[in-house]
DNA sequence: TTTTCCGGCGCG
DNA sequence: AAAGCGCGCCGGAAAA
C-alpha cells in the first residue's frame, strides 16, 4: 500500500490518497490543513502502514516528527530520482526522458544559520524547473515511472534494494536530527575554560591561546605576527631558519626549533575555539541537544555529508561533553574494516574473506589476518597497503607495499585496478547496488584528446585523477550502502522495542533511538535496561545487512559494540 | 565592499 | 610515516 502526500492547492494544505500496490486509487483524494497533517499522516499509518511516498523527506517528516508522528517507511522521490537519472543499470531504461523535475526545498533550515550563496545557487536552478504545483498526480506519475525504470533496469532487486535503503536513510536522517545528539552545555563549558580559558568578550583570543601566540612570537622573534596568517606565519618561519615549504603541522614537526611546539600548541587551541568553542556551543546546542543536520547521499559515493556544526566531524577533544541522559546509556557500535571487508565480497576473494575469518568460520580482524598471511604478523603495514590499494597510493610506504598484496590477493586487486582503468578512459563506474559516477564532463575528454606534450602531462595527471577516484568510488560507495542497510535493519527493530514506560518517571521522553550515524559507525540512546537488546539488535542488523546485499558469503561484517554513558568513552 | 578560493585540519 | 579517497568548517587572501 502506498500513501502519496503533496501539496495542496495552497501552500497552507497537504493532498494525500492511498493507492494499491498495483497503483490503483485505494481511496479518494483528499485535503487537509497542514496543521492536521500529522493527525491525518497518524491515522493512515495506524490503519494501513503503507509506503509514503513524497517529493522529499525533509519537506514533510520534520513537521510530522514534531507532532510526534514517525512513519514506518516511505519512498523519496527525489533521491531516488538522483540515484536512478544516473544509474548504469537504468540507463538504458529512457527514464531521463521520463522523469518530472522535483520541487524545492521548502523546509527552513533547523538552526539560524545564514543562507550562503551555494545554497541559493544550487537551488535556483531547481526551482525554476519545477512546474508551478506538485500535486498528488505528479507524485504518482514520477513513482510510476521510477518503478518502471527500476523494473526494466539490468539488476532489479539490487536496485530496487539501493532506492529502499536511501529512502529508509531519509527518515533515520530526519528522526536523528530530531532527537540530537545529547550535548550537554556546562561540560563543553568546562572543556573550553579549562583548554583555552575563560570565555572571550567581544572578538579576542582566549588567554591561553593568547598566551601561546606570544611565546609562539617570541620564539620566531617576530613581536608582530599573526599566527593566522599562512603568509605572515612562512615568511616568519624562514628568518628564523626553518626552511618549510608549506606550515602544515606534519611537515613542521619535522623541524627541530623551539617554536615548533608553540605553534603546534597554537594550532590545536585555535581550531578548537573558532570550529567548537562558545560560538558553536551557542550555534547548534539548544537544551543539551546538538542538532546534526545530515544530508543524505551528500556526498557521490553516497556516504552521508552534513551541513552546520559539522556533525560528522566532532573532535575527539570535544566528545566528552556528549554524555547520555539519567537512567540512559550510549550504545555504539562501528563496523570493523569495512571498506576492505566490501572488497574481498565485491571481488569475490576467497584468500581475503578468509584472512578475516578464522578456521571455525568466524570472523577476526582482518588486516592482522592479511599481516600473518604475507607482512610477517605486521598489522599495522598490512593496513597500510590495503588503504593504498583502495585508494591508489603509487609512492611512499603504502605504494611500495601494494605488490605484495597484489600477489596474496589478485582478484580483490584486480578488481579495483579495472575500476581505476575504466575511470582513466572516461567511463563510469558503479557499486554493487547500482549507484554511478557521473558522468565525465565534455571538457575532461576533450583534454584527453590534447596534442601538445605539456597538455598531454596534463591530462594523464587528469585520467590517473579520476582513476583513483573511480577505483576508491565502488568500495566507498558499496560501503556507503552496507552501512545505509544496516542502518534500516537497525530502524526497524529498534522501532520494535517497547517504548518509554510511564511508570518510570519523569525526563523519560524518548525510548531507543539513533542519535548519531559517521560512515560506519551509529550511536543509540537507549535506556539502561535496553542496553544488551541494543547491543544484540546491533549485531543482527550487520548480518541482515550483510545478507541482504550480498545474499549468504564466507564473510562476516563485524561491528564492535561498547555501552558508554560518554562519547570519548567508545572504542 | 562582497564573493570565491585556498591552506590547513577535523572526521571516516 | 606523511600521500592516496571522500567530505565540512574556519580565517585569510585573492578576485570581483
Amino acid at each position: 500500500m502506498y500513501a502519496l502526500l503533496a501539496a495542496g492547492p495552497d501552500s497552507t494544505t497537504a493532498a494525500v490518497q492511498l493507492r494499491n500496490d498495483d497503483g490503483t486509487p485505494a481511496s479518494a483524494a483528499r485535503t487537509v490543513s497542514r496543521a492536521q497533517l500529522p493527525q491525518t499522516v497518524r491515522e493512515l499509518e495506524d490503519a494501513h502502514r503503507p509506503r509514503w511516498v513524497w517529493d522529499r523527506a525533509g519537506n514533510w517528516y520534520p513537521q510530522l516528527l514534531e507532532g510526534s508522528v514517525r512513519v514506518e517507511k516511505c519512498h523519496d522521490l527525489a533521491l531516488c530520482q538522483n540515484l536512478l537519472l544516473f544509474s548504469e543499470f537504468a540507463a538504458a531504461t529512457g527514464y531521463a526522458g521520463q522523469a518530472t523535475p522535483l520541487p524545492p526545498e521548502t523546509m527552513a533550515p533547523i538552526a539560524a544559520s545564514a543562507p550562503t550563496g551555494q545554497d541559493s545557487l544550487f537551488d535556483a536552478p531547481a526551482a525554476a524547473n519545477a512546474p508551478q504545483a506538485w500535486g498528488l498526480d505528479s507524485v504518482f506519475r514520477e513513482l510510476s515511472a521510477q518503478k518502471l525504470a527500476v523494473n526494466s533496469a539490468t539488476h532489479p532487486s539490487r536496485l530496487t534494494l539501493l532506492l529502499i535503503a536511501e529512502s529508509a536513510g531519509a527518515l533515520v536522517a530526519a528522526e536523528m536530527q530530531h532527537a540530537g545528539i545529547p550535548w550537554r552545555e556546562q561540560l563543553h563549558r568546562r572543556l573550553l575554560q579549562d583548554l583555552l580559558g575563560p570565555e572571550p568578550a567581544g572578538h579576542t583570543r582566549p588567554d591561553k591561546l593568547e598566551a601561546m601566540a606570544v611565546e609562539l612570537r617570541a620564539a620566531l622573534n617576530a613581536p608582530s605576527l599573526n599566527p593566522d596568517s599562512p603568509q605572515d606565519l612562512i615568511k616568519a618561519l624562514h628568518r628564523a631558519g626553518i626552511d618549510a615549504k608549506s606550515t602544515r603541522s606534519w611537515e613542521l614537526m619535522e623541524f627541530k626549533h623551539p617554536a615548533i611546539e608553540p605553534l603546534l600548541a597554537y594550532r590545536k587551541l585555535s581550531r578548537l575555539f573558532t570550529t567548537n568553542g562558545w560560538n558553536w556551543l551557542e550555534q547548534w546546542v539548544h537544551d543539551d541537544r546538538f542538532h546534526a543536520e545530515y544530508v543524505v547521499g551528500g556526498v557521490v559515493s553516497g556516504r552521508w555529508a552534513s551541513k552546520g556544526g559539522g556533525a560528522m566531524q566532532i573532535p575527539a577533544q570535544i566528545r566528552g561533553a556528549a554524555v547520555a541522559d539519567p537512567g540512559y546509556t550510549f550504545v555504539v557500535a562501528d563496523a570493523a574494516q569495512l571498506e576492505p571487508r566490501v572488497l574481498a565480497a565485491l571481488a569475490q576473494d576467497s584468500a581475503m574473506a578468509a584472512a578475516g575469518q578464522d578456521g571455525a568460520g568466524h570472523n577476526k580482524d582482518l588486516y592482522a589476518g592479511i599481516a600473518a598471511q604475507g607482512f610477517g604478523g605486521d598489522r599495522s603495514m598490512a593496513k597500510i597497503a590495503l588503504l593504498g590499494a583502495i585508494y591508489g597510493a603509487t609512492t611512499g610506504e603504502s605504494g611500495r607495499l601494494v605488490p605484495q598484496l597484489a600477489r596474496m590477493y589478485p582478484r580483490a586487486l584486480n578488481y579495483v585496478e579495472e575500476a581505476a582503468r575504466a575511470g582513466e578512459r572516461g567511463e563510469r563506474v558503479s557499486t554493487y547496488l547500482g549507484r554511478s559516477t557521473p558522468p565525465v564532463s565534455p571538457e575532461w575528454l576533450a583534454g584527453q584528446r590534447s596534442t601538445t606534450a605539456d597538455e598531454q602531462r596534463r591530462a594523464e595527471a587528469a585520467a590517473r585523477s579520476r582513476g583513483r577516484f573511480t577505483r576508491n568510488f565502488v568500495v566507498q560507495g558499496t560501503a556507503a550502502e552496507w552501512a545505509l542497510c544496516w542502518l534500516a535493519e537497525l530502524r526497524r527493530r529498534l522501532r520494535a522495542l517497547p517504548g518509554p514506560s510511564p511508570a518510570a518517571g519523569a525526563g523519560r521522553a524518548a525510548g531507543a533511538e539513533m542519535v548519531l550515524f559517521l560512515h560506519d559507525e551509529v550511536m543509540v540512546h537507549a535506556p539502561l535496561e535496553q542496553a544488551e537488546e541494543v547491543t544484540r539488535i546491533m549485531h543482527e542488523s550487520s548480518r541482515r545487512a550483510t545478507e541482504l546485499i550480498f545474499g549468504r558469503i564466507p564473510l562476516e561484517f563485524p561491528v564492535n559494540v561498547t555501552v558508554v554513558q560518554c562519547y570519548a568513552d567508545a572504542k
